[in-house]
DNA sequence: TGACAAACGATTGTCGACAATCTACATCAA
DNA sequence: TTGATGTAGATTGTCGACAATCGTTTGTCA
């Protein structure tokens, strides 16, 4: 049998490849998205698109104007902000409960990708500091044993990715990261609850602060 | 010109609709849903439909087999205990950005909301008491001038309200709801950030524990 | 009788077409 | 020139039909 599991609609394909362009920017916040163009680049009809539109229309990808079409998301800086703050609260929590689990080998697979990442950070590849530091964050939260949780905070980081790749390649931010990452394992290996989450907390905060001192309205690419 | 805002699609329609039958567990966890009976019960054509039902999908209400259409979300004991973590953790932020905002007339606001609780639960009428409960805590989402947050624990509340209609009857729980307000009330009036955060949490945290003791899975309505 | 295979019915996935509505442009009057 | 008004083109919302696939029933053979 060759029964490949292609388990795959048009429609989940459709809404894949959209929202791989949305997160790396190829469609930019604000622009116009066509249903008839889709279908062209696509060479499908009209309804998995349509559907398509309608998943990235509710997970926040894209934004619906009755009669007038989709367009992607534009963010706010105080959209930015308050998801910031709520990304804070979740990433702690999550640090939390992967260290309450204390599943062993973890600390292993962590400490692992800090050593890589120490090298790439040497040779300043930013690209993939970046790749490594999400599978870091990623292994972490996996291991909080929260589906839920790990959900929400894959959303948040694809919804903010495209703003993040920008900002996180500010000087200096690789040394800053590679620290906060010592004090995580730091955790891991101490088991201290209270202070890790704690900790993560208000680093992540004051992140935020930094990255978002005055509260002005973000400027956006504006339509055709 | 009439030109009434009805800028509503028959998908919107048909998607509120269907997330209030899943809501008020009119459509129970398990059951299947048949694309052509919806049209028939509507009486649209697929196309509308099968759009509703991808938003609902990806708002977790309900779940898709390939092929196989979809059905309502199961929810297992886990995984409300998981989202109940979440919900501990966003819900004390929420408190806490109401009280730091100090946004006047709120107090009072919610004075007033906790005055018709009191009555309310003296008579022991518990559906207008989940009713009041429900907007006291909205209340307080909507001071915390957080958009996403409010959405996340409104997603929530919807996501475990059927669960939560049968607990929040449990004896004594209208009592014990009371003095939580009031404390609540009372960290409005006094401003007192940390403790507000903190107590919530764990408030919230040893409700669960009550209420999911072992972990058992649930058992649900099979299907026909 | 029981196991396996073939055909059927039911249901999902996709398509092209039509209707309703909006936007942009052109026309006309003041 | 300027503003309103109407028309044409573009785009979304909805529909009914066909194709593909799954589950079940029926039929056949040992």
């Amino acid at each position: 049998m060759k029964k490949i599991i292609n388990h795959k609609s048009l429609a989940e394909h459709i809404f894949q490849d959209l929202e791989n362009k949305i997160i790396a920017g190829i469609l930019k916040p604000g622009q116009r998205i066509v249903e008839e163009e889709l279908c062209r680049s696509f060479g499908v009809s009209r309804s998995p698109v349509r559907e398509a539109l309608r998943m990235l229309e509710s997970q926040g990808f894209v934004h619906r104007e009755p009669r007038r079409g989709v367009s992607v998301t534009k963010i706010t800086m105080k959209e930015a902000e308050d998801i910031y703050t709520i990304r804070a609260r979740l990433d702690s929590l999550a640090v939390y409960l992967a260290i309450k689990r204390n599943k062993p080998g973890v600390v292993t697979k962590l400490k692992k990708l800090h050593e890589k990442m120490i090298a790439v950070a040497e040779r300043n590849d930013v690209n993939e500091y970046f790749r490594l530091n999400q599978k870091f964050h990623d292994t972490i939260f996996r291991e909080s044993d929260n589906r839920k949780l790990v959900n929400l905070l894959e959303t948040f980081d694809k919804q903010t990715m495209r703003y993040r790749r920008m900002v996180l390649r500010a000087p200096g931010w690789m040394k800053e990261s590679i620290q906060n990452h010592e004090a995580i394992i730091r955790w891991f290996e101490t088991g201290d609850l209270e202070n890790a989450e704690k900790t993560r907390k208000s680093t992540i905060l004051s992140h935020v602060q930094q990255r978002f001192p005055n509260n002005t309205t973000e400027e956006e690419t504006d339509e055709n």
